[in-house]
DNA sequence: TGTACATCAGTGAACGCGCGTTCACTGATGTAC
DNA sequence: TGTACATCAGTGAACGCGCGTTCACTGATGTAC
């Protein structure tokens, strides 16, 4: 079991999650195709395995780095998570492409993806709410400034991820958090996705001045 | 050849792009599949037609909201043509995904797709280039404030990019609308993508509060 | 200690499928003299 | 006005391929009495 999935997450990180499938992993691992449906309901299952591990790899190393950086500011700790977060999608871009990229055709995820799916955000998430537990986000110029600037809908669904995240945390200040989010993701994705091919060849310091930023942005001191 | 461009478009929006094939479309054409070899060298040259027309059409749609929005805010114009982009998103999700999402396993994007790729974020960087050109845009303390806050290599990239699209623009403005720019196309993303699902409802109340959000970040007046 | 039996990992053949691409061809339409 | 010829859109058969999945099976390993 080790084996097959090992194998799979080879011939994903070589060919990509559309290439992968069922006899070539049987084939790379020196046995018949249908051996494999002793381990594994069909293809789709497979891609799930591969699809939690994935999630809950990024996750580990958000994780880890928040650890390492537990000392530090908030803002140092949102940006070595970030890097972290970045380091492991180049090193693993197929990987990244499997859980934040377009989605798998044909393929409905189910709902053993949705608690592994969280960790990375979670971890996120988790420093902005002890920075304000803290008591020290900077209050600032750019809205949403407080919770008035949130649209009802909006404001309710924030209320309630922060319910269920276990966070103490104002709506405007979870919707700044939301948007630093999307930035750092949308910022990994155009340079592992090529959008920024021909035009940004110092990636890495893009992204350093995008975290600076957003830290900014979303109030946690330096 | 249109109707083939048409009907491959069709099987896109209804399949995406890893289901699109020569002999689906020529079948649903009512021909044989060789037949379609008298308009396409091949099934890489059909994909390269649909991104070519997914950018065209992105680009179209975000020029057209500029025009309609031009006699208002910087800011203003900016949440426009994000809405028109997001709008279009929605409305045409595996066009966005062929171009925006993870690349397409084997394929190559040829020349020709560079210069329609460029055409919506020209649109955005105009809008930029415009208020600074009118000295309308803000001075604030979110970093980069100024040129000094960029790396040297970071710094040569966006002078290149100014002088590339012909704007007048210092580097650290340019990064703080790439950052605001890949902050878009992130949220987009995780919308469409279902990166969100479970969590946020109200995604189009978001996009807005983002869009105010990233514009007094950018420094564009209101 | 030895035998009968169950479990289990993996086999091999087959199913029906759709794919991209090549190739020699047909028959209708248009053009030149 | 009529005929010979070229162009062109599309045909039909074939190539070789890889895929997911099912099914009855074999043979080794482990277990119970």
């Amino acid at each position: 079991m080790a084996e097959l999935k090992a194998e799979a997450r080879r011939q994903l990180a070589a060919e990509g999650a559309a290439a992968l499938s069922v006899r070539a992993v049987a084939r790379q691992l020196g046995m018949v195709s249908s051996a494999v449906y002793r381990y594994v309901r069909s293809r789709d299952e497979l891609l799930t395995l591969l699809i939690i591990d994935a999630y809950d790899a990024v996750g580990e190393v958000a994780e880890q780095a928040l650890h390492t950086a537990r000392r530090r500011s908030p803002a140092a700790r949102w940006a070595a998570v970030g890097r972290a977060i970045r380091d492991w999608a180049i090193a693993n871009p197929h990987e990244y492409a499997l859980i934040y990229g377009s989605p798998v055709p044909g393929y409905a995820a189910p709902v053993d993806t949705i608690a592994p799916a969280t960790r990375p955000t979670q971890v996120l998430v988790a420093i902005v709410a002890d920075a304000q537990s803290a008591g020290s986000v900077t209050s600032h110029d750019v809205r949403p400034v407080d919770d008035r600037d949130l649209p009802a809908g909006l404001r309710s669904d924030l209320t309630a991820i922060a319910t269920e995240l276990g966070a103490d945390l104002p709506p405007s200040l979870l919707a700044r958090t939301a948007i630093a989010w999307s930035q750092m993701f949308g910022l990994i994705s155009f340079e592992l996705f090529g959008q920024t091919r021909n035009a940004i060849h110092h990636h890495e310091q893009l992204f350093d001045v995008a975290m600076a930023s957003m830290t900014a942005y979303i109030g946690l001191h330096a």
